[in-house]
DNA sequence: GTAGGTTACGTTAACGCTAACGTTATTAAC
DNA sequence: GTTAATAACGTTAGCGTTAACGTAACCTAC
């Protein structure tokens, strides 16, 4: 018999209730008049008494835990999806638990399965690839998921992104119609991102489709940090020959390439074009505006994280829902 | 009577033993014969069975959760503390609750009184500054605690960090024996961070102790980021007059200082002088080195994960872990 | 062949909380 | 003044798991 910490047994007793009485005041729920409530309040708090979330958990079947897996928190996008979907389930009074990646689907399996032992309210994860083993568990579940970041027609439950290929694209088009004909790439290795491998994807279709077809390079090794990665693929690219323009993963790769470029005398845009990707905060300091496009990554939080509260209470959404993308039009690309 | 999921009950009554044989088999404990676990694990499998964490938690009064509490996810730094200590947490067996305060003590009040229901192993906040309430309600709950990114003769339980009015000082006496007599300092409102508060009083000690004392011109309002914050600071002192040295609270702001000086046509480091904090891999692809101070922010993550680690077994550690920081002499600044 | 030890299990009673239902006062209705 | 409705509580039985203890079978040793 053990018998030590304060619950709601000890409340009770010292309040002359029963623990019945105690649940509801602490909950705040009918059945208890007013100032039998406060009463008891009083005692609780004098006791130094903290409710169990375990416990209760277990009684209901269910908890306040909202799990969230992401690649990375080195990465400003990620920061602010993160921070558009915490805004809202703190309002709502969910506590999130948060997972990196680092970009390893099974890394991600494991950590499912973890959480599934917590009986999370619903479960959030980044991109629409994910290990069979993760959309059986999950489904099998039944437990509300979001994936979030990028679409498809066919989500484990509900998804709330953007078109990544079809940002790819928009951003090839425009730099075929400024007369662009020697494009390269700089990015991930292939089949680490799949998000950046479909905007890759989107950017050769443009240019198959141009005037005509124009082979895209393709350069980009692991790096410490995007800035270092970005300026190792201009490196990269130039040992060869000199593309007109190139695109980057995302804006910190494009600066650190335009930081390579000036090392070597480029200017940018005569001799060299750049496009990133995501319009972050970096860019808007830049002396030359940065061609790149906006990605609408609070919004996307805020959205994901509504409808999955809609789910969790039962209420019917849209399984897929897509958000635009805006191309800027900046200075480190050729005019009309 | 409810009945519906699979427990631990219905594994055993599938595998026709007791509920306690399939505990401690799935648990990897001794006391069932190989060829009995393998089977139990078998059906485990096929039952889809998955553990229930919070009927543990409740049975054996703790659990695998450590919680964490940072300022924000939106700066590099305590994104790189966090991968620091979830990498060594994660070999343990342990799952992170991460909440970020966005600098709000009273947030963090509240979102410690939520954690505490969940009976985590260990708790980790930000900084030694915490509300009255925070400090009583850990120590009295005897939860380990760590307090990271600064130091304290008297934490809660224990911390690790670097001395951040030291950094400061000795930032400021640099610039003193460069020859630096007019400096000026952006960075966040006083109150809002006591870290940069703390660094803000170090470059002034320096000032003050100089050739001769030279006062401090103070800039900062809050922005929308720091690129913009430190760009604005620049605006802000140069309605003024120009100061010879500016201090940054921290590289991004730093940056958005240079580009701000670079429109008005300041040259740096002839005639601006520009010191940032932290040594983010923004600066390692600046063409001009920047002037600022490596911590440890990694290491600090490791290493007070490590300690807290050991607090959990029961083993005592140091107290109070200081780590160092190292100046770094850029570009930005004049040379000797 | 019995004492002592070990291995492989099973039984029972919690852990702290809450849903569901039962009971007792209080009020309202006619 | 009896009946019906309601508010304010209490009782009981779990939720899924594990600690602690119990037991039976099997070995070993002399």
């Amino acid at each position: 018999m053990r018998r030590s910490s304060v619950g709601i047994r000890e409340v009770a007793e010292a309040a002359g209730v029963s623990m019945m009485t105690v649940s509801r005041a602490i909950r705040g729920v009918e059945g208890v008049s007013e100032k039998k409530r406060a009463e008891i309040l009083r005692i609780a708090k004098k006791l130094n008494y903290v409710p169990n979330s375990n416990a209760r958990s277990l009684a209901v079947e269910n908890s306040n835990l909202v799990g969230i897996s992401l690649p990375t928190f080195a990465n400003d996008v990620f920061a602010e999806i993160l921070a558009g979907m915490r805004g809202t389930f703190e309002g709502a009074g969910y506590s999130s638990v948060i997972d990196t990646t680092e970009y390893s689907p099974e890394s991600e399996r494991r950590w499912v399965e973890r959480l599934l032992t917590w009986r999370p309210a619903a479960v959030i994860l980044t991109g629409v690839d994910h290990l069979p083993d993760v959309r059986a568990k999950l489904q099998d579940a039944a437990i509300p998921t979001l994936e979030i970041w990028d679409v498809t027609s066919d989500p484990i439950d509900i998804c709330v992104g953007i078109d990544h290929e079809a940002a790819g694209y928009d951003l090839g088009r425009y730099a075929v119609t400024l007369g662009y004909r020697s494009p390269a790439y700089v990015g991930a290795p292939l089949g680490r991102d799949r998000r950046a491998d479909a905007r890759l994807r989107g950017i050769k279709r443009a240019f198959d489709e141009g005037p005509c077809s124009h082979p895209i390079r393709v350069a980009g090794r692991p790096e410490r940090h995007a800035f270092g990665a970005g300026a190792a693929g201009i490196d990269e690219l130039l040992q060869e020959s000199r593309p007109d323009v190139v695109f980057f993963l995302n804006d910190h790769m494009a600066f650190g390439g335009m930081m390579a470029c000036g090392r070597r005398g480029l200017r940018i845009p005569e001799d060299i074009g750049i496009v990133g990707f995501n319009a972050l905060d970096l860019t808007t300091v830049l002396p030359v505006p940065m061609t790149t496009a906006t990605t609408p990554r609070r919004q996307m939080g805020v959205v994901g994280a509504r409808n999955l509260l809609a789910r969790i209470h039962g209420v019917e959404t849209e399984r897929t829902t897509m958000l635009p993308v805006a191309l800027i039009a900046g200075e480190t690309t050729r005019r009309e």
